[in-house]
DNA sequence: ATCAGTTGTTTTATTAGCAAAACATTGGTT
DNA sequence: AACCAATGTTTTGCTAATAAAACAACTGAT
């Protein structure tokens, strides 16, 4: 089975990445600067006017994006929707990573961001929910997280990849 | 702090989502078949002969794939090697989707494929020793699990995205 | 009022990834 | 030999996202 329908979806995301950073930038910009202009949005992503000009341009066409009588920007509601749902997949997302897996911040900053607007809003959720309990003070919880972390510890030896994927599971947690 | 070095290391990701799928491809057709030419990837993708011929070319510059004197592809050794942990991180986290957080299997099949080429080796690896003790014959990770869906039960009610993304991991567990 | 700096846009060009179409090669049938 | 089907490549064109450069408009200082 190769599941050619399913990797076709990639593409097909409504949202690409440089779409979400742009709409995310207007967000922060606004709470930092309480205000946000293409040259804002360029300088917080780090490319050129032109090419914010334009990608904001199209933003505006898909009504993701309101442009003040002077050229201010902010998003409008649709965008605003989005740009929650990618900060909290974002969150949670690094907040796994690196408080439950370990990994270091800067690597659960940038995988985070990476996937946060892959992820359908169903796994968002659930992984939100699981990450909550994880982290509660609930004492099953926490009895799991420290005989997990242990384990880490002790298995500092690990071969990533694996060479064979059918067996990566059916090996005992040694 | 907008992290503006963290977002672009998106794009200089050295596997993009498309090579990802033509070297898997080539790999599973290798199992299929028995054999890989330019015409069995673009039919396993669904994309033109054309348009596969091309990336292809470029994979072989690349030294991720090499040609037959009959024109019969297979992977190199590092084409493999990035097979290979692509295809643990599909495995791994589509588990973890579809075993732990119960999103059925399409979902977590589609999530999945979608950032398996994204995810540092580092991730992925911490990632398969959290699963593998997760569903795990330990006691208490058994006992975790079975309190984490039975609370899933009742989190039927859930509003997401949420707007207050501060307040995300401050609500109690209710 | 001029001059400099900032801002926004447009045009041209590049890259990755696709489709579509033309073309060449090969293999098997009749 | 002629033909047909499959295969592989190349060319042209498209879209998204970038850079670079030219240009216009506004702002502020002197």
């Amino acid at each position: 089975m190769m599941a050619s329908d399913v990797w076709k979806e990639y593409e097909s995301n409504e949202i690409s990445h440089s779409v979400a950073h742009h709409l995310t930038a207007i967000h922060e910009l606004m709470g930092d600067l309480g205000y946000a202009r293409v040259s804002d949005v360029a300088r917080a992503l780090e490319i050129t006017r032109g090419s914010a000009s334009l990608t904001l341009k199209a933003l505006k066409a898909r009504g993701l994006v309101v442009e003040d009588h002077n050229k201010f920007l902010k998003l409008s509601e649709d965008g605003r929707r989005i740009v929650d749902s990618i900060l909290a997949k974002r969150a949670v997302v690094r907040k796994f990573l690196n408080e439950v897996l370990k990994l270091d911040e800067h690597q659960a900053e940038v995988d985070a961001c990476k996937v946060e607007h892959l992820l359908s809003a169903q796994t968002g959720g659930q992984l939100l929910h699981f990450v909550r309990f994880l982290l509660s003070d609930d004492p099953t919880a926490r009895q799991f997280l420290s005989e997990f972390w242990s384990r880490l510890d002790q298995n500092e030896d690990w071969q990533w990849p694996v060479q064979d994927v059918d067996q990566l599971f059916n090996l005992e947690s040694q």
